[in-house]
DNA sequence: CTTATGCACGAAAACGTTGTAGTAAAATTG
DNA sequence: CAATTTTACTACAACGTTTTCGTGCATAAG
């Protein structure tokens, strides 16, 4: 790469000080207009740019934030990212992204790395791992530090520090409900393993819900689907032990996997069986038929988290942390039956 | 935030120079072992850690590359992202990702921010604007300044750079050729516009592949996708003009609503048309019928444009730019009939 | 003619680190 | 016991900026 052309360069090249350079550069009147106007010309010729690193040593403050998600091959997670994008970077910040990859190891190191002075704040989701774990000592050394931090989706609720979720609680009623008041009786859940915690919300809305319209929740009508084995056997199980008539399952992955079963057990959606996800990716709109979904407003959570860290390193006092929970919709689209 | 410790502090916490704590930290023995151990210990207490910009500054090398997508929430991209981490990671570097969001001027800003000092390198894949305008001076500039750059997927041919592309053209070919030999003779296209580069080269593959059949190229089976407009609309529109019995697209989404739309106009999958796609995402996965598509390897690009990056910026010498065409497969599933 | 006021620039410290080149004092050698 | 080596440290420059505080010199004011 060719050498970096540096304030030092031009200095020379002048023959003036460093500091004439600088306050050339910056338009500053103490420097006389010709000898300004010469220096900005060559600057703009060689292309100069202040040496980031430089000035942010000098500035103490780097102007980028970290996001550590566990995932980025993953609707919701990207969504997410694109409104932490669309803000830092309208309020002048740029984005440094690591994945854990689900696993707690990389999100330990990952955390690590951006503590060494590299960011100015972190936003981030724990890892399922990390979940599994329940092993949060590197978010807590970070909050010892008073380090800007914000948690979203994937919280802890212990954790004083500044979190934005979705309503998955209300978000599984809702969606439950609507199953129970298209005419729904015997509706299965599909779900994630107890230690994943927005998982472990949606069913607590789902049985909320049951409960409320005097059900019972049927522990043979749930399945918490093992990953590490096919999604789509566990749910045949769940047919073969029992065959609902509504499905609510908590990602989109399951929700058309279960609406393929059930087509290939030769039922059809809604009439025999209805179906709602949850998140709106692409995957239930593209469906068929298109998926009635909870959509969590992914895009939202994103700037609403960017906003609470960008406001909390930019103010000088203490701010309260905040807690920010987003409400869901239910997108009633096919796969359910209408009223 | 707390303030961070640094070795000026300890070094006055022992009444000894910045430089005796720096060697006792890097374990020289220089330093009387009692005293670097004592400095150890001390800064593990208070967890120090070395200021990372202040490092880089020194090094003159930040050990951070570049990413510039166009897009983030596109199984693709994220893809080819993740293989970038990967490899980035298991070498000791971190990635820094910005979204152009197909726009031209955040594309420029994207670079211009990355030029400054920030990254040691950068891989980059062209935003459809900028396709469209034809307009690559940022990029030459980086060029002229022999700054290590790797582009994929939508790169153009003219720079002297480094270049991971898939073999879009045989990968457009074998599908085409596929949906011939399983007996399709109405063979339409569903692509994009034909300044997206990767469009035009599947589209080059798609007529090449009729041609050596023996048949003729129809314009009127052949849709541009314009996305500004409703892709479902423009595609119905292709089967009121004339029914195929065979489709190949470009992407999956264009693939899946084409599909959705044949079965809603009363044609089976693939007894009365197959379908192709490009790209195995989810969204082929789960669709019904499964669908067949040409894989274009994401996760293998990121991996190799990390590992072509990563040479080129630890090399002393110069080394040649390399182009690396990898080639796709094609995954049958359901949409397509048995030879 | 002296004193204030601009003007146009330079010197130097600071950000936090690393590494080289010293330098006293202690220990070893002849 | 002088000469040498070793030990255990410090000083300082450097990375590229920014910014505060000078400082000569010319011009204007009293």
């Amino acid at each position: 790469m060719r050498p970096k052309i540096t304030l030092k360069k031009i200095a020379k090249e002048f023959e003036v000080s460093i500091s004439t350079v600088s306050k050339a550069l910056k338009d500053s009147n103490e420097i006389s207009k010709d000898l300004r106007e010469k220096i900005q010309a060559f600057a703009k010729l060689y292309n100069y740019k202040p040496n980031s690193l430089a000035v942010r040593l000098q500035n103490q403050q780097t102007k980028v934030i970290g996001v550590v998600v566990p995932d980025i091959v993953h609707h919701f997670f990207s969504m997410v990212i694109r409104g932490i994008e669309e803000v830092t970077n309208k309020r002048g910040y740029n984005v440094m992204i690591c994945l854990s990859n689900e696993s707690f190891d990389k999100e330990v190191m990952n955390i690590d790395m951006f503590t060494n002075g590299s960011v100015d704040g972190l936003i981030a989701s724990i890892s399922k791992e990390t979940q599994r774990k329940n092993d949060y000592s590197h978010f807590k050394n970070l909050l010892e530090d008073d380090f800007p931090l914000v948690m979203f989706d994937r919280i802890n609720e212990d954790f004083n520090c500044d979190k934005v979720i979705i309503d998955d609680v209300s978000g599984a009623m809702n969606a439950t409900s609507h199953l129970i008041e298209t005419g729904c009786e015997k509706i299965a859940l599909v779900t994630t393993p107890n230690e994943i915690t927005v998982g472990a919300l949606r069913k607590k809305g789902y049985v909320k819900a049951l409960q409320s319209h005097g059900l019972e929740a049927d522990t043979n009508l749930m399945v918490e689907v093992n990953e590490k084995q096919s999604i789509r056997e566990q749910i045949e199980e769940l047919f073969d032990r029992n065959v609902p008539d509504g499905i609510f399952a908590v990602n989109e992955v399951y929700a058309v996997t279960a609406m393929n079963v059930a087509r290939e057990k030769g039922f059809k959606i809604p009439e025999d069986i209805s179906v709602i996800g949850f998140t709106d990716g692409p995957i239930s709109q593209l469906a068929l038929p298109p998926l009635t979904t909870v959509v969590q407003h992914g895009f939202t959570m994103g700037k609403q988290a960017a906003e609470l860290l960008l406001d909390r390193i930019e103010s000088k006092e203490d701010i309260q942390p905040q807690k920010i929970v987003l409400s869901t919709n239910l997108k009633i689209r096919k796969s359910t039956k209408s009223v």
